[in-house]
DNA sequence: CTAAGGACCTGTCGGC
DNA sequence: TGCCGACAGGTCCTTA
């Protein structure tokens, strides 16, 4: 489900809802998820510090160290009464008096993991830049695309390249740029890198404030849809015409994923 | 080091 | 109506 612009929607929907407020309670209920949920027992009593973003890792920080929650595929958070009944795949309350921050996750690829330092965690040491910080930009694409000749699809779908980037925000961005998703890495000017790097800020920044992309599932803290789905130009629209030349979007996988392009707009 | 492929899960949808 | 395969927003790990 969710790529940098669902999980920044996420972020921004609870951290006013737990930032301050003093954890009651912890209940997991299916500890089942990527890696099983540790004990978080220690939380009880403990005042949230604030919520923070870093790749699509939402980071809830206590003065004793942070919980870490991976959404994975399918993961969700709810900000709702402690007393709504829970539904299956609702694997954990992290409760604070009288409502609870509640994550569900059908597929669990997700996870919540507990530390104390929590950018020198294995999962977070050694990813790339945000995608939305100046460190991102046309050189810095040139340095990891240099000699290599992996797809730039796959490239920038690459976390230690650039983190937040997924399947739906990788088609767009290359769309936007004109360059085919398959084409080889070392093989683009900078010129075209830096007009990459200007449209992967520019699809990610305009999805954060469409409040994401609800494809089937996607809701955000308070259960709404995200509306930039109705401006997707070829993720999920094979077969549609480009709304650029008109020519039919077509689809092909690449690195196992597939990927949407338009045949004459993209090279 | 790069690149490719499988693995981990459940739910939904389309075709027969 | 029911069954069965294909497919889905993401990493992580092993193998070559």
């Amino acid at each position: 489900m969710p790529e940098l612009p669902e999980v920044e929607t996420t972020r921004r929907g609870i951290a006013p809802h737990l930032t301050g407020q003093r954890v009651s309670d912890c209940v997991i209920r299916q500890p089942r998820l990527r890696w099983p949920i540790p004990d978080l027992g220690h939380l009880r009593g403990r005042v949230v510090q604030g919520v923070r973003r870093r790749a699509k890792y939402l980071l809830i920080d206590f003065d004793h160290g942070t919980l870490i929650i991976h959404l994975g595929m399918s993961g969700s958070l709810r900000v709702l009464p402690c007393a709504n009944p829970p539904r299956q795949h609702d694997h954990f309350d992290l409760c604070l008096g009288k409502r609870c921050l509640r994550m569900h996750d059908p597929r669990r690829f997700g996870a919540v993991l507990w530390t104390d330092d929590a950018l020198q965690h294995p999962r977070l040491r050694g990813l790339g830049p945000e995608p939305l910080s100046d460190a991102f930009n046309g050189r810095h694409l040139q340095h990891h695309a240099r000699g290599r000749k992996t797809a730039i699809k796959n490239l920038i779908m690459n976390g230690s390249v650039v983190v937040g980037v997924g399947n739906i925000y990788a088609s767009e961005a290359l769309f936007m740029a004109g360059i085919h998703p398959q084409r080889a890495s070392g093989r683009i000017a900078l010129p075209r890198l830096e007009r990459l790097s200007d449209t992967i800020k520019h699809v990610l920044t305009h999805a954060i404030e469409r409040g994401g992309t609800t494809l089937r599932d996607f809701l955000n803290e308070s259960g709404e849809p995200g509306y930039f789905a109705q401006e997707l130009l070829v993720y999920g629209r094979a077969g549609e015409p480009c709304r650029q030349c008109g020519n039919l979007i077509l689809t092909r996988q690449i690195g196992q994923r597939a990927s949407a392009y338009c045949p004459h707009c993209q090279h």
